[in-house]
This record gives structure tokens, sequence and C-alpha cells, in this order.
DNA sequence: AGCACGCCGACT
DNA sequence: GTCGGCGTGCTC
């Protein structure tokens, strides 16, 4: 037999595969692409990924080693899913192995032997008269266990995974037990299939014409790569296209991914599936345990889930049959990763759709401005949803003068007069402030001295409940000082306003309103944030005070008062996204307020009520503003209507990433540009300097050039070992 | 990314 | 004398 080799992703950062020898003794049954395999490399064994199955041997025969082993575990990938990911890779410049290593669940990168116990699902016990007085007892008793039972009732089994994040606990399902009325069984591992009683059809509604454009044109080109932005504010009845799209989908016993923002949309969406279809729902967020994950994994790939509902690194689950691609809040931040594989989910959704030949949808209400030039431009179908269902008035956004106002803690007069009247008519108020913590700095009255962070040269944010000084940026604490350090005065005194002030002040403005605080640290503890939303809901709180967290997702039909305290920031970025944000935000506030019996009111306190892009966004709307801003970015060269790469390079020492970028030669490439190096916004963070070349080019295929030809040039740059550096293709924040 | 090798400073 | 700090280089 002939010598054998194999090209192996390893995990390691490094832009290159490896060869490998596959031993004789190995080498039945064939070796197959997207096998795992363990493998030496250098000292250690790790576990790669075959990529292909017969490499030509371009490597020094003599230095080749021998794979040790293979995982006959059945967990392979398909060639397909491999193909994706290499795409993967290739489009952002990163990494092979890398890349495959975020992809793969944790528990498929460990040598170890998987032990997985059988997946379990819930179901109900065909009621006989006892039981049925039971059930009488839960209603009028206990109404949480009788929803459960309710919702088992209607599957045909249910995971503990799915139950618990929709809320539940075990010891609801253990009470339902233990009075016989429920009962764990092992699940019929099977390919779904659509049956008679998989489609709830009651919980089926009507669609408007305008919806029912949007399915048909979607369901319509099912084999087919189609785009869909499907454009429509909170309550337009995004979601029952989704339904019924999805709809189509399944009853050809195809998959559904569907793909929402990190932050809590999970337990909703999950909730709307579980109503409308009777199916296996595997789920895929940050909530989940390692033999979870790999459960979802396993049940997508084996074609058991019928749908996968998940957070952007979902992108990567392998489904077997997978028909559509959806994607919620297509706007949202939160698909792009943000260090290390710096992926879009919602991007690479669109290549593996593309690859697929199936369709995806995009769905929001303040569409990103690439997705709306995509649209606009023709490449994506654009379906807008103008009517919101149930004739409820949209939110009215209106300015608030700062500068003609008496101002007491960030609060105007008219915005403190508006909260009166909306809290006496019971009604809630939302205060929406992006600082969390008391105060954004703390200095001497005396001295003026400022406590700095000595890792990032910024001001400390004062966290009073917890008496320390924590630097935002980079995580370091210290203990409030007793006195100024160079003065020696104790009259230090906090500097501006943050959620954890303005909550104690409500406390002493509105004494007789209960205040809720959500943001990042009084929602630190696990299940905390869903806890104090169902408070909200239950209206144990009348002012709500919280950061970006509050923009997303929720939604409170009793809030109908929204003030965002402080806009000004954005207004002058020198970021050119940092407008677009500040639109979607505000449009995003107003979207959580009101219902149709009783519309929201949106305040927004400036200090630049002239500012020509908070009149327009208030007068015209988003997607006014939207197209402005479009010609705008048009007219100067900006994404999206060129293309952008990130080239940073950081180091303890101040010199070096400057002179490693400088050493590159920016030869001049046919309708691409270079800008730099230049200083990064926070040009020291965290004990690092930091210094960035961007890269910005006609077309993709420039940038890709481009970036090909420094890259090539970074293994004999005098200052590589001395940085770190990386590489961020489509950048979102240039901050970072 | 790991991990080894290697060359200088302050300890039992 | 040696333990260990982290700079440098290599991994099929």
């Amino acid at each position: 037999m002939s010598e054998h080799y194999i090209q192996v992703a390893i995990p390691v950062p490094m832009r290159q595969l490896f060869t490998y020898r596959v031993p004789t003794s190995l080498c039945s049954p064939a070796i197959k692409v997207g096998e795992r395999v363990v493998v030496p490399f250098g000292p250690r064994k790790v576990i790669g990924l075959v990529i292909d199955e017969q490499a030509e041997c371009n490597f020094e025969p003599n230095k080749i080693k021998n794979i040790t082993g293979r995982l006959n575990d059945n967990f392979n990938l398909s060639k397909q899913l491999v193909s994706f990911l290499q795409l993967c890779a290739h489009y952002y410049h990163h990494p092979v192995g890398d890349v495959f290593q975020q992809a793969l669940p944790v528990l498929l990168r460990k040598i170890e032997n998987i032990t997985l116990s059988p997946p379990m699902v819930w179901q109900t016990k065909t009621a006989n008269k006892e039981q049925e007085t039971s059930l009488k007892k839960l209603e009028k008793k206990a109404a949480k266990q009788f929803s459960l039972y309710q919702l088992i009732n209607s599957h045909h089994g249910i995971s503990w995974v799915e139950l618990r994040t929709l809320g539940y606990s075990k010891a609801q399902l253990n009470a339902l037990q233990s009075k016989d009325l429920i009962i764990e069984q092992e699940q019929v591992v099977s390919q779904f299939s659509w049956q008679e009683d998989t489609l709830n059809q009651a919980d089926k509604l009507l669609l408007s014409s305008e919806q029912a454009i949007i399915v048909s044109a979607i369901n319509s080109s099912l084999s087919s790569f189609s785009c869909h932005l499907v454009d429509g504010v909170t309550g337009s009845g995004k979601t029952e296209v989704y339904l019924q799209a999805m709809e189509g989908v399944l009853a050809k016993n195809q998959q559904v991914l569907v793909i929402v923002p990190e932050i809590g949309l999970t337990p909703q969406t999950l909730n709307r599936f579980e109503q409308r279809f009777n199916v296996p729902i595997a789920l895929h967020h940050s909530g989940l345990n390692d033999k979870e994950r790999l459960a979802t994994w396993l049940s997508a790939q084996q074609g058991s889930a019928a749908i996968v509902i998940g957070t952007r690194s979902a992108i990567f689950t392998p489904l077997h049959q997978l028909g559509l691609i959806i994607i919620d809040e297509e706007h949202d931040s939160s698909l792009k990763q943000q260090d290390s594989f710096r992926y879009h989910g919602r991007d690479m959704a669109i290549l593996r759709a593309r690859q697929l030949n199936i369709p995806i949808v995009l769905g929001t209400a303040t569409p990103s401005f690439e997705t709306l030039q995509n649209a606009l431009s023709g490449k994506y179908s654009y379906h807008q949803l103008l009517n919101r269902a149930g004739k409820s008035n949209k939110a009215k956004i209106a300015l608030i003068d700062m500068n003609h106002q008496q101002v007491e803690f960030g609060l105007s007069g008219t915005l403190k007069d508006e909260m009166k009247k909306t809290l006496a008519r019971g009604e809630q108020v939302l205060l929406f402030l992006n600082r969390r913590g008391y105060a954004p700095a703390i200095n001497c009255q005396e001295c003026h001295w400022l406590a700095e962070c000595q890792r990032c040269d910024k001001p400390y944010t004062l966290h009073q409940k917890q008496q320390l000084l924590i630097c935002h940026h980079c995580g370091s604490q210290k203990r409030v000082p007793p006195q100024c350090p160079s003065c020696g005065s104790v009259r230090i005194a906090p500097l501006g306003q943050g959620t954890e002030q303005l909550e104690s002040r409500l406390e002493e403005l509105f004494p007789d309103s209960s205040i809720v605080r959500i943001d990042r640290d009084s929602t630190r503890k696990k299940g905390e944030l869903a806890k104090l939303l169902q408070e909200v809901s239950d209206k144990k709180h009348q002012l709500l005070v919280g950061t970006q967290m509050l923009a997303k997702g929720h939604h409170f039909p009793d809030v109908t008062l929204v003030a965002v305290l402080d806009v000004d920031g954005a207004l002058f970025s020198f970021d050119f996204r940092a407008s677009e944000q500040m639109a979607q935000l505000l449009i995003q506030v107003a979207g959580r307020a009101g219902r149709a019996s009783k519309p929201g009111k949106v305040l927004v306190q400036s200090n630049y009520v002239d500012h020509p892009l908070l009149q327009d966004l208030v007068h015209n709307g988003y997607h006014h503003f939207a197209h402005q801003a479009l010609t705008e970015r048009k007219q100067a060269l900006l994404p999206p209507f060129t293309f952008q790469a990130l080239l940073r390079a950081d180091s303890n020492y101040p010199s070096y990433p400057e002179k490693f970028l400088r050493a590159l030669t920016l030869r001049r490439i046919e309708g691409c540009e270079f800008a730099g190096p230049v200083p990064a916004a926070m040009e020291k963070k965290a004990g690092k300097f930091r210094f960035h070349l961007i890269i910005q080019a006609k077309s993709r295929k420039d940038l890709h050039r481009a970036i090909l030809q420094l890259l090539i040039q970074i293994p004999n740059n005098e200052w590589q070992g001395k940085v770190r550096w990386s590489l961020d293709v489509d950048p979102i924040d240039l901050n970072w």
C-alpha cells in the first residue's frame, strides 16, 4: 500500500494546515474529511480535523509524523460543514484551526472518550379520574405547575433544557411527577418528520396582505438562495411571518435555524415556537453546559431536532436538512464576535444560506446600514411591514433641550413633570442611561486631582455600594481613597451620573414608587435578569432605570414613558457608526414601550437639540435618517460603499506597535487605500499600547488582495515577535 | 496557543 | 550552587 497523507487543521493560531501520515494500521475504514484524529504536535498530542484526505506530500517527508489515533465516535463533521468553515476562515483571513476549534463543541475538542446519557424528554401520562381531580386542583392553586403541565401535554416530549429556558424549575417538574401526572422518558431519536398534529392551527394568525406577500416570497423559492429583509417595528408581526415561513419548510421535513441576539431573547422566541409547533426544538445559548451543548449539536446533526434556536455561534451547528435560516434583530451588535475570531453571525449565515441554496430572512425594525443598502440596491428582497398590527400608534419621540432647563441629577424639569404624571396614572416609567456605576469619575475639589486607572489612562468609575473604583475598560479595582493622594484634602467628590446614582436619587425624589435598576451590575447573578423582568411585568416596580440591556428584546406594555437621559455622546463621535447605533438605540428603546390601548411617549434629553442628526431622526423617522446617512456615507466613501479591515497591534512597550505597522510595505493596490498606522481611539488599554492600520477597498475582492499582501509580509517583519497583532475584517467598533 | 529551551537575578 | 523570571522559537 502506498504512503497515505492527510491535511489536518490544528487548534493553534496559525494560518496553515499540517500534513500527517496515516499508518496502515489506522487506514481502514478509509479516513474521511471532517473526521477528528489524534496527532502529535510538538511535544503534545492534540485533536486535529481532517480537511483533505489525500494530500500531496509537499513537506519534507522525514519530518512528517503519523497520526496516533482516530475518534470512532460518529461525531464527525460533514464535508459540507468543513467547506463552510473553511470559507469562514478564508473570509476573515483567520487561522483555520482556530475557526474549527471555535465551531466545535468543547467536548469534541477533548481526547477523552465522551459518555453521553441518552436524551430524556418529559411527557404527560394519560389522565385517569384521580389525575383529573388533581389537575383541577392545580388549575386553582398552582398556576405555574398547571401551565407547565399544559405545555408538556401539548408536545410529544419536551426536554429539561427547553423547560428551564422557559423559566420552569426542577421543583415544579418534581411536583408534577410526584402527582403521577408526567413522566421522564428516553427520547426516541429519529429523524424529525411533519405529522398531522405538528401545527397548532389555533395559534395561527390571519396574515395581512403585506405579511402574506413575504411568506409566499420565501416559500416560493425554498430550494434556491434568496435573502429577505423583513423591516418592521415591534408589533408589526415579524414573528408571525417567521412562523408561517417556517411552516412551509418544516412541512418539507427540513430544519430551521434561528439566530437571536445574546441577551435574553431565547425564552421569548422559544415560547412562541413551542406554541405553534409540536416539534423537537434544540437550544444553543450561554445557559447550557458542555454536555447540553453537545446534545444540541448532535440532535441537529442527526436531524431529530426540527428547529435550532441559538446565539451567533449557533451558525456553526451541523444541520442535516437545513432549509431556512432566520436572523432576528439583524442589526444587533452582539451578532459580531469582538475577540479572537471576529466573525459576524449574520454575514456567515448569508454565506451558509448561499452555500446550501436556501433562503435566509433578516428581521429588524432598524436595519443596519449594510443590510439596508443591500436591500435598496436589490441584492436582497426588501419587505417593509408598515402597518402595526392592532392599529396602535407608534411611540412619539420628543426632544428636551437641556440648555433651558433646571437640571437636577441629570433630570430636566420637563422630564420630572412627565414622570409624575405617568406615575400618577399608575403606569410605568423607563429611564435609560448608558452608564453603569455611581459616577463615571471622582476628583478632588481642591487640587482637581482625578482618579485614573494606571493601565488605561482613563478615569475610574465609582461604585458606591461596593466602595470601589472600577475601571470599565480593564476591570481593575481599587478602594476609594479616604483623602486626595495628591494634596491630602478629604473633599473628594463624584463627577457625573451613573445608573447606580440615578437609582438612589430617584428613591429620594419619588419615595412612593418602587425603583428597579437593570444593568450588568444588578443582574450579575444567574437568573437575576429574568427575575427582575418578571417583577416589572408584575408591576412590582414603577420606575425602571437601566442601560443598553433594556433596549434589547423585552417588551414592557405598561411602560408609557421612556426617557433617554443622555444621547450627546453619539453626536460628536469620531466613529462614523456612532450615529447609526444611536438611531437604532432610540428606535429600539421607543419600541419597548406601550401597547395598542396605551401608546408610549419617548423623551430624549440633549444639549444639542438642533443637531441635524437628532432633528432628522425625530421628525422624519429612522428610514429617512438612514437614507440621508447612506448618501453621506456614499459621498465619504465609507462602508457599506467601501470595505474595510483593521490590522491591530498591541504591546507592553509604547513604540513597538507603531514600529511593527510601519515596517509593513503598503504597496499600492488598485482600488485600495491604507490609513495609518494611527493610535487606537484608546491608545493605552489594560497596560497595552495599541495602534491600527486601516485598509479600505472599493470591492471585497480588492480588500482580500490588500490583506493578503500585508499578511504575507508579517513572518518577516522584525517586530512581529514583539507585538500581538490581529485582523478584523468588516470591523464595527473602531475603539476595540 | 502551548511548550521547551535558555540565559540572568535572589534565595534555601 | 539552584529555582524561576519571561524572551525566543518551533510546531507536519
